[in-house]
Formats: structure tokens, sequence, C-alpha cells
DNA sequence: TAATCTAACAACGA
DNA sequence: CTCGTTGTTAGATT
């Protein structure tokens, strides 16, 4: 679930507390969520020194002065929960750090997270990463750059921007409210878009996602410290409210399938074409 | 329309023809059929001596003692003629090739041909080449492989077999008839398909393209000398017979879509599922 | 009638 | 709610 909001609010936190952390020790219970074996991500990580915590699109990328970074995929949806002292921390995790100072963070899945290990080396090569895409959050996100990328590309707007090669860090979640303030149908084609509809979207993403990035991110979600978000789904304007009244015309909420993922929307407000 | 009987036929007819030729000129009126300006594959073809004509999949290859190669796609159809004296040649082609004892061969294409210089280095590399499979006239297109690279793929079996990564040579002219003689559905799934109806497909394949050889291939094609084959439309057992009887039932014979292609097929015969 | 590449799209699995 | 892979289709190519 965590989406850029999510992720950039705990990448800070991660980034401000873990900062020069030493590995003592990490227990790794569901290998399948790692790119080497675990005895080797072990003996990679063993003494690390942590030299900073940064996000690309959704994934949150550890580096260590040693020259290895850990990256961290949320997958649908995890807690990362600090612990000042490793023996507070819960049982229920698939990947515990620990530090010599016996700090710690547990890692706890959902469904489908990653764990991997990349040296500085192998980093830009890394299939995962490498070509993710800016995120609204970065500077060199302008309208200028946003209406580049579209081209005039016969993509579905919605397909374009979930597609981190095009935009990093939006996710199903916030696509919903992203589209209906900018009252753009999820399956309208990018060529058929106007210039005003391009610039009334590109305020939207930027709008939403900061929105509840100042309000402290998601209330379903935990920080680092296992705090959550003050932007609920009551701030939604129709996300998840299927059925509701549509805030600018009152019609009915729908919930709809588009390709692989589904869509609420105001179908009068936000016209296929 | 040149599939793998027409392209072994004049193949061999130029492979028997041409070799210890020496080009003395080549005329390339269409530009956009090459990778490599004019200039240069005239350069590089200058006095070279062809050593061999061979072909993979549906390209022909005509290699030279230098270390280049000519690959030559017929694209949707090319008629590709040999002349003893250039004189005599027709003026209606987008390629001739002149040689020094004055005889000639000139391309002319219907639609979308290629005529490509590659050295013996890139070769292996070559993108449109690289990946073809062995056609079902090399010895090693046994029952046995053919089985093998079937696996247990959940693709159409029509699409499959039209893959040139998969087989190499076969088209949808003479798909029809193979898929009628094993009476599989050209939608059929791979993994559907029981081992009875595999082997018939793979003697049907092997039936239909060496029957089509055998006769000299097909009648509306014209090999290097101007000659027409004698398989001919009548041949067909139910290809380009549109609302004609099946041969085996008597019902009427079906043009359908199949995904980017049409396909003749008798819909009692040839059951989906 | 025919060939191939590509982008977009859908379905599935982990 | 993810992301990748595979298969399918429509469009473009000269």
């Amino acid at each position: 679930m965590a989406e850029l909001p999510e992720i950039a609010k705990i990448t800070h936190q991660m980034n401000d507390e873990l900062r020069s952390r030493v590995i003592d020790e990490v227990i790794i219970l569901q290998e399948k969520c790692t790119n080497v074996s675990v005895e080797e991500l072990k003996c990679r990580i063993k003494k690390a020194v942590i030299e900073k915590v940064y996000y690309k699109g959704k994934w949150i990328i550890i580096a260590f002065t040693n020259g290895e970074n850990i990256l961290l995929s949320l997958g649908m949806g995890a807690d990362v929960l600090y612990y000042l002292d490793e023996k507070d921390s819960s049982d229920k995790f698939q990947i515990k750090v620990i530090f010599k100072d016996n700090s710690c963070f547990t890692i706890r899945y959902w469904w489908f997270g990653k764990f991997l290990i990349v040296s500085d080396k192998e980093l830009c090569d890394e299939k995962n990463t490498k070509d993710i895409a800016i995120t609204p959050f970065d500077k060199e996100f302008t309208y200028e750059y946003f209406k580049g990328i579209l081209g005039g590309k016969k993509t579905q707007i919605k397909a374009f921007l979930l597609d981190q090669k095009n935009v990093g860090g939006i996710g199903n979640m916030y696509m919903h409210d992203i589209l209906f303030m900018a009252k753009i149908h999820p399956q309208s084609k990018i060529n058929e878009l106007t210039e005003e509809e391009i610039k009334c979207l590109y305020d939207s993403i930027l709008y939403i996602l900061n929105t509840s990035f100042n309000k402290g991110s998601f209330n379903y979600e935990m920080d680092f410290y296992g705090q959550k978000g003050n932007y609920k789904v009551e701030d939604f304007l129709i996300g998840y409210k299927e059925n509701q009244d549509c805030p600018i015309c009152q019609n009915p909420i729908k919930l709809i399938k588009t390709g692989s993922t589904s869509s609420f929307i105001c179908d009068s407000c936000q016209k296929k074409d």
C-alpha cells in the first residue's frame, strides 16, 4: 500500500535515525524475499555502517559505507518498525536488523516484499530499480517535464501513471483522487487529453500527494516509530467510497475494473472522452 | 508469400547457379530495405565472390568469401529472377545485382522486403535472424524435438507455429492445411493437445510442406528462373476455399479471424477443445 | 492472400 | 493494495 507520501516519511525517519548505526546481526526468516543466500547476505552486511537512507520510487535504499546497499520493497504493504532496545521488539517479522547498540528494526511483510543486497557497482544495473523514474516530490518534476514524458502516447492515462518507469511513487490508492480531481477518466488515452487537462492532472498529482505527506501520510500505515499518519479515509475525495455521493455532483461513486486494477470514479465528472 | 518450400527451392537454385560468381555492381532503388547507406553497401560488396547461398527460416543468406553476407527477406512476397545476360532483365525491380560475367538477378518486392549486409562477425548477433529456429526440412526436426519445444505452453497452436523462434519457415499459407489435416483448431491451446494430436500435427507439417516442395512449390510464386511451381490452389485441402465443401465432412469451409491473421477452417473437423 | 516489429493490454503467479 | 513474465492484439512499416 505504501506510496510516495508513506515512503518519503519513513525514509526520512530512517535516514535521521539510522545514519552511522553499525549492523550487528540480520535475521531472515523468509529467504524468498532476498537475492542471495542468507549466509552471503549476513557476511556482506556484517559490521557495515549505514551511510544514508533514501528512496527511489517506492523502493527504500539503505546505503552502507562499505559499498553495499540494501534495497527494500514493501510490496503490497509492510511495517518497518524501529526499537531502541531489541528486547522490546515483537517476534512477528520476516526480517530483523539488529545494531551494535542493541537498537533494531523489524520488517513484517504482508505480501511479496523484497530485501535485496546490491553493491555500489551493481546498483546502476539492478533490474528492479534502474528504470524507475523521478517522483512528483523531486524538484525536476516540473510541469514541462511532465508534459514531455506524456509525449503523444496512446496509453491509458492510469496505466501510464502507475508504470514506475514513467513516474515514480504513485500507486493505486492515491490514483483515484488524483484522476477525480483532474476530472479525467482512468482509461482516457493520453493523446486525447487537452493541454488544460494535463495541467490540471499535474496540479492534482502534486496536491494529493503533498496533502497526504503534510498530514503525516496515510492513517492505515505505521511509520518507523509505529505512529499512524493523519491522512484518513475521510480525507479521500472518492477513493474507497463506493456508492457514496460524489462531492461535486452527488452521483454515486462507482468501482470499476480498469485492466488489472480497480478504480473508484464518478462517471459523471470523469468521462472517457 | 514465400514459405519454406518456395524458399528452399529458390535457395537451392541460387546456390547452384551463383557459387563463385563475382559481384560487379549493385543497384538499390529502394533504400529503406537495407541497413547501411547505399554507398557503404556497394563498397563492402564490390568484387565480392559468392561462397554459398543457404537459408535460415524464411531468410535467404548469400555468403561471400570476403567475410560479408547478404540477408534477404522476401517479406510479403517478392520475385527473385536470374538473367544470363543483364541486358535481358526487366526494369521492374527494387534491387539488381550484376556479376562480372554480365549475368544478374533482380529482386522485386511486393511489400516490405529486406536486403541487409552483415559481416561474418556480426552475423550471429543479427537481430532479425539470430533467434530463428530450425525448419521442418532439417534432419534435427524429429518428432521428439517437436514435442519438446511444445513444452506445456499455453499459447494458441497457430501463433506458436507462426513464430519463427519456435519453428522456422511456416507462414500463414500452408498453415490452413497443416492444421486441418491434423484436425486441430488454430486457437487450440498447446497444453490441451493430446499426444495423438501432436503426433498427427508433426506428420501434417512434414506432409504438407514436403508435398508442395516435391511438386516444385507454390504455383503463384516464380522461382529463380521465372518458372512457376506445380503445387496449385486446387492442391490445397481447405486453404483459400471459403464456402467450398470440407473434403472430409462436406461442411462449408469458414474464414475466421485468429489474432492478427485469418484462418480457413472446417469448424466441424477442427474443434477448439 | 502474404511478414515482422512494436506498443499496449490482459491474465497469471509469486 | 505489488511487480514481473507471458501471451494476445492492433497498428505501423516503404
